[in-house]
DNA sequence: ACGTGTATGTCGAGA
DNA sequence: TCTCGACGTACACGT
């Protein structure tokens, strides 16, 4: 990796133009090709960027660009849709070469996949008597998260996410709309289950006749007696 | 900004838990305390990172630590969620200060807002005769992007995307079946606008009765005689 | 390669 | 402050 802070302006053209004013940034050029410009703030989105795959030229300033104080000028093209980003480097502050080497890569626990298999374990928590039918049923326009019964025997699909909003309840719709079409399957009602579901769905979902089930995961996992945390 | 590439493994504790085990790796500290951890490959999300705002402390690595070859521990923890990020720093081999100052920020042209101006000021795209009402028409749940009336003079709710999908459809959709039940608008008839609509998304529009139109930006900006590109 | 669903999404606008 | 929708969303996964 190559790490530069530079006096410089950036230019994007791609699915929308972009123009940043010449200053001092931080640009990371990584060794896929790809290319980062960060500010000191905002977040982890750079001001502008290039993804890979892509590759970095060097071109020689013209006259007005060299007459303007621009020392370097790379362009930076995406391999496939021509999206071009050009930096003009006024002045170099910092430039150092960096070998780092191949990434070990993340580890990660406690996603939607998890909270799906803790209500498959706990499928009373849908209510009592409730018993799972499978997880990722598959219907003609995708798995249902969680299939299940009642305790009078009625199929009850359930969809889960991580945060509820209005998304996941036209989801779920979909597929009891879907379901209920099959006279094995019908009546089937739904639950939306998440650890959070937002007002405006909770309504939608309310006002068709689905059922919203907050799951707390850190009781789920408890119960579980999951790995302790890591601090 | 500091700039640091070391020899670390990090550890986040928050909405899920991520470890990333000892390597070489570039770290970004800007000055309102966020925090970004970059490899040398992936796009331009960081492998881990705390976002602002946040602080940084730093701490005695403990005995166990010290004998397993860790230098420097550094927590940051999240201000309002009490997210962490804890990073063991084995070995230091670049620790810059750099100060970057205020950036001036990015200017941006050619989103979702632009193509909305574009197309109410160019009507007659949806067909001959029709009329704008206004833009950003409210509704009980939402704006509509624009409303406007027919040759006949009955109303067209249109809704605009730069990449016309799925979701969009359903948005439309839920617009279009409030309308229909105001005696003072309905019938209300649909058009799904965009510079490029997804197969999935059309079917189901067309399948809807809504009809789809394909936005061209390039023709409709230069109808209006904007800036030319900038290279 | 394309479509779908998730994301520690991030970011900006509006109430 | 919170909520919602757009994003150069990116990303993993299934077909």
């Amino acid at each position: 990796m190559r790490l530069v802070v530079a006096e410089c302006s950036v230019d994007y053209a791609g699915r929308l133009s972009a123009h940043l004013p010449p200053a001092r940034r931080v640009l990371m050029l990584k060794a896929d090709g790809s290319v980062l410009v960060h500010a000191d703030g905002g977040s982890y989105k750079p001001l502008n960027w290039m993804s890979p795959p892509c590759s970095l030229t060097e071109e020689e300033p013209d006259e007005d660009q060299a007459a303007a104080g621009v020392r370097h000028v790379w362009r930076v093209r995406h391999a496939k849709t021509d999206d071009q980003l050009i930096i003009r480097i006024h002045d170099l502050v910092i430039d150092e070469d960096v070998e780092l080497g191949v990434d070990p890569g993340l580890v990660k626990d406690g996603v939607e996949a998890d909270l799906q298999r803790l209500l498959a374990e706990q499928i009373d928590l849908l209510g009592d008597g409730h018993s799972l039918v499978r997880r990722e049923h598959m219907t003609a326009i995708g798995p249902v998260d969680i299939l299940a019964r009642d305790a009078g025997g009625a199929a009850v699909a359930v969809e889960i996410k991580r945060r509820g909003e209005i998304d996941g309840v036209e989801q779920l719709t979909r597929y009891l709309e879907l379901m209920n079409r099959d006279p094995h399957l019908a009546p089937v009602s739904g639950v939306f289950a998440a650890q959070e579901i937002k007002p405006q769905a909770r309504t939608l979902a309310e006002d068709r006749g689905i059922r919203c089930l907050v799951l707390d995961y850190d009781a789920m996992r408890g119960i579980e007696g999951g790995p302790a945390r890591l601090f």
